[in-house]
RNA sequence: UCCCCGAUAGCUCAAUUGGUAGAGCGAGCGGCUGUUAACCGCUAGGUCGUAGGUUCGAGUCCUACUCGGGGAGCCA
């Protein structure tokens, strides 16, 4: 009977056809350990020598790793197998032998996977990252739909600017100038004034030259917009719905976490509400003796850290020189070495960048946007992630709303996503006033024709109202544990960088 | 656009500070009936990113370039 690993628990004594791809295989002598992956998991198949016809057992014994085969054996419960189901091999085929697959279940280097990403995907760890990011996606949808909002699929060509317009990616569209969208929520307003709460959810362009573990060029976005609310509404909306997609994960992707080593006990605090900031709440603090002492603490730990290493790298080497050591041991040795030397390259890095962003946080002048590294500060001082608002207009687009309060603000928010990843989401109440629009369009020297239509929805029952972009990749970045953007999309495109 | 780091075997990394290039993995062959990135033995595998320069001698020092990594500004 076929069927897949995740099915082999229906299936259990029972004999059973796996097709899938030879993940990695070890031999003892009369014994052959085939560890098997078909895309929903990893089992594996024990061949016995003498069970099986001897011609199958030396075709499978020399078989290269990624082979595509299939396996039919007697399914059992086995605790010490991976997935805790194998099969004891009766019968099995080779549809397609593989020779020299170039990822062997060692390390690599980035660069190396990178143009090998067409087969990287194979790996355990790309594909507990594609599981967690479908369920995120699915998550997503499932949170908007079942809250009463409706999808609006807006344009990928556009004719007006979202932000600022130096970030676009022109397309020669018929001798006509567009863009590539950089958000859909100007498309999306209009939408909103039609059925109330909308989101679209879809492919996002910048062209920004940001060359960080934190950018894509192209990313996915999913930005919801609401009409008749206000921030606090939106606060609420957003801190349920990051909520919402990592209860949906901790409940459908618990072993991916496990293998990606994510901080599970983190991740089961993320309940509303988050923490609340003011933008100049964040430059008081950022400012404050508190953060001095806070990123002298930072150094301090990356110090002895970096002491510790030193010491056991010294301490393996002069154990190595010694000799007499049993290969196993040297070998063993050999591998914390290099484990020890690339910690120590990153400690270094943190060590490196520590003082240049506490000058930059104690420089911190109220009117300046906040940069990654200051996000970065404020996210490690807390354990949920931090909403902060209200921001200077200056630093600001030029649709956001302004404080009626306090004009020199906007009634806009980020939120930081905890443990130093940094922001996931940002977003805003917009100018619902035809005529303070109009002025910052001017103000912005934007042309005031281009965006007539825009400006259409603040003359016809215009009403309070307001949304948010949640980058796809971050959230999964951030969920996962995982330190790179690139890792949370199956083909990246980064500036300057396009693999395959 | 700017700053920092790197490039040595198919892969990941060493080379005692200028003196004839090493290890593990992977590959090939052999051994082992419960392995968990299995283990043990043997074999093959290199124009040290490119081009110049310093030197009796350069993987190691200098210059330029190419490629890669990290960060700043900007942002999801």
């Amino acid at each position: 009977m076929k069927t897949t690993i995740i099915g082999l628990k229906n299936h259990a004594a029972e004999e059973v056809t796996l097709s899938g791809w030879l993940y990695n295989s070890r031999s003892s002598g009369k014994l052959l350990f085939l560890i098997v992956r078909d895309g929903t998991g990893l089992c594996q198949c024990v061949m016995e020598k003498g069970k099986v016809p001897d011609e199958l057992f030396d075709e499978f014994r020399h078989l290269g790793q990624e082979s595509s085969i299939s396996v039919t054996g007697l399914c059992r419960e086995e605790t010490r197998s991976v997935g805790g189901y194998e099969l004891a091999v009766t019968d099995a085929k080779v549809i397609c032998a593989a020779t020299d697959y170039p990822i062997t279940p060692k390390a690599h280097g980035v660069d190396f996977l990178m143009k090998n990403r067409h087969l990287h995907l194979r790996s355990q760890r790309q594909w507990c990252m594609g599981r967690v990011r479908h369920t995120v996606i699915d998550a997503i949808r499932r949170f908007f739909n079942d809250n009463d909002f409706t999808l609006i699929d807006t344009p990928i060509f556009t004719t007006i600017a979202g932000e600022g317009e130096q970030t676009l990616f022109e397309v020669d569209y018929f001798d006509r100038k567009l863009h590539l969208t950089q958000t859909g929520q100007l498309y999306l307003e209009s939408a909103a004034m039609s059925f109330g709460k909308v989101y679209c959810f879809g492919p996002t362009f910048r062209a920004e030259k940001s060359k960080t573990r934190r950018h894509l060029t192209e990313f996915w976005m999913v930005e919801p917009e609401v009409a008749y609310t206000d921030l606090d509404g939106l606060l609420q909306l957003g801190e349920n719905f990051v909520s919402y997609i990592v209860q949906r994960v901790l409940e459908d992707n618990r072993p991916q976490l496990e293998t990606l080593g994510a901080d599970i006990v983190a991740l089961e605090k993320i309940a509303p509400p988050f923490h609340r900031l003011t933008y100049t709440q964040a430059a008081d603090i950022l400012t404050s003796q508190k953060t001095v002492e806070f990123m002298a603490e930072q150094l301090d730990g990356f110090e002895k850290r970096k002491a510790d290493i030193k010491q056991r790298i010294t301490e393996i080497e002069a154990e190595d020189k010694k000799g007499g050591l049993k290969k196993w041991r040297q070998e063993k040795n050999a591998k914390e070495l290099i484990e020890l030397r690339s910690e120590l390259t990153d400690v270094d890095v943190k060590i490196e960048n520590n003082p240049k962003h506490a000058k930059l946080a104690a420089d911190f002048r109220w009117g300046k946007d906040l940069g990654g590294s200051d996000e970065t500060i404020i996210s490690l001082m807390h354990d949920k992630p931090v909403f902060i608002t209200h921001y200077p207009k200056e630093a600001k687009a030029f649709y956001m709303r302004a404080d009626r309060e306090n004009d020199k603000v906007v009634e806009n928010f980020d939120m930081i996503a905890p443990a130093g990843f940094g922001e996931i989401i940002g977003g805003s109440m917009r100018e619902d006033d035809h005529d303070r629009l109009l002025a910052k369009i001017h103000n912005e020297g934007y042309d005031p024709a281009a965006y007539e239509w825009y400006l259409d929805l603040r003359k016809y029952g215009s009403v309070p109202h307001g949304g948010f972009g949640l980058g796809v990749e971050r959230t999964v970045a951030w969920i996962t544990g995982e330190k790179h953007i690139r890792q949370c999309i199956a083909f990246p495109r980064m500036m300057d960088k396009v693999y395959i």
